[in-house]
DNA sequence: GTCTATAAGCAGATAGAC
DNA sequence: GTCTATCTGCTTATAGAC
């Protein structure tokens, strides 16, 4: 069981390091920017000025631009979101504790950075969907890691061919709980998620 | 029994009837648009072309610009896609048929109109939820009357005090499974949702 | 390598001709 | 009421000084 983590958020999202290098401060800023506000409502400008960085310093880190910043960012924070829900998920032994932990786990941290943060990849994936093809098949890729990691997790507690279905409804609650949440201000949707997901998993033991 | 639609799009969405005037034309236009693109993703001369109206018009008949556009869209086709989720749950009489039926329903939907239109309010949420706060409102306004709705559907069927659960977990997979069919583009999850929700409704019962 | 200045174009919004 | 022209400011991107 491991130590209960201070944030649940992507390393990515969570600030960079004190005197960490531009680049690094830029990737933070296009990050937490991205996340918080889509791909078209996130300025370059307002991402220079976030990362103390001088304008230039982003062509000069990521010649391939907007875009490449953006699928740098889809492709980091995919597989550290996963992580961070993987190990919530490890923090308690039986199973349908461990799910209920882990949206309960998630309720709170959405209050306590005011809503603003949930997946740090849906917003970007629903702007992109139809309108930029590169980064649609970015975020594709994370999602596709997500079953494939979700589904050997579950296939640890049920039969294979109902893991597979688990790990979907849990993708897929985490995110039309956060969508929720986030757009009433409300954490109850979160917890009722967890409450599904237990329900679920329990009838497929 | 309803008679099937023959299109699950909200009637905003399908585009305006022939000979519509050029104010029914602008909100036609910018449904489609915002559901797609998103908020910041739209641009106002966008609307205008695709509407073939002149630019000015847009201001005549909203005189609140951009923002008053995106609120009567997110009012407008939210209460629409309820309507037509109900309309589809009411064309068979088994409750745990009906979920299943709506969300394959939904899927051959999904695919036919290309991977383009999936929930219109969606999108515009997350894009707005931390950076307007009266679009955020009308979109939880939006959902909040999904609960509500979905609550009288499903008390119908269950205890009353395991409707409102259930409609969350509705809304929720309904939702994320958009979100990743149309990132992935494959209508798989739209149908494993149908079957996790039947499996959440049977053990209710 | 770091940073400034500027280019070229598009955004939302408005004024006013017809 | 319908439509055009334009204003201001912001966008991505680049050129080039230091």
């Amino acid at each position: 069981m491991a130590a209960a983590t201070p944030s649940n958020l992507p390393p990515l999202l969570t600030g960079p390091p004190a005197g960490a290098g531009t680049r690094t401060r830029i990737r933070h800023a296009a990050a937490r920017l991205f996340a918080r506000r889509g791909y078209a409502g996130t300025g370059l400008k307002q991402i220079a000025t976030e990362a103390a960085a001088p304008f230039g310093s982003i062509y000069h880190f990521f010649p391939g631009g907007k875009d490449a910043l953006a699928e740098d960012m889809i492709r980091t924070t995919g597989p550290q979101f996963m992580a961070l829900v993987l190990a919530l998920l490890d923090e308690r032994d039986d199973p349908v504790d461990a799910v209920v932990h882990a949206f309960d786990s998630a309720a709170r941290d959405l209050v306590a950075n005011g809503y603003a943060d949930g997946c740090p990849v849906a917003t970007m994936a629903l702007d992109v969907a139809d309108t930029n093809e590169a980064l649609r098949g970015a975020a594709a890729d994370v999602f596709a890691a997500w079953v494939e990691g979700g589904t050997a997790w579950f296939s640890r507690h049920v039969a294979p061919d109902r893991a597979r279905d688990l790990t979907l409804a849990m993708v897929m609650l985490v995110e039309g709980a956060f969508l929720l949440a986030r757009t009433t201000r409300d954490p109850e949707p979160l917890r009722s998620a967890g409450r599904s997901l237990a329900a679920l998993l329990a009838a497929a033991r």
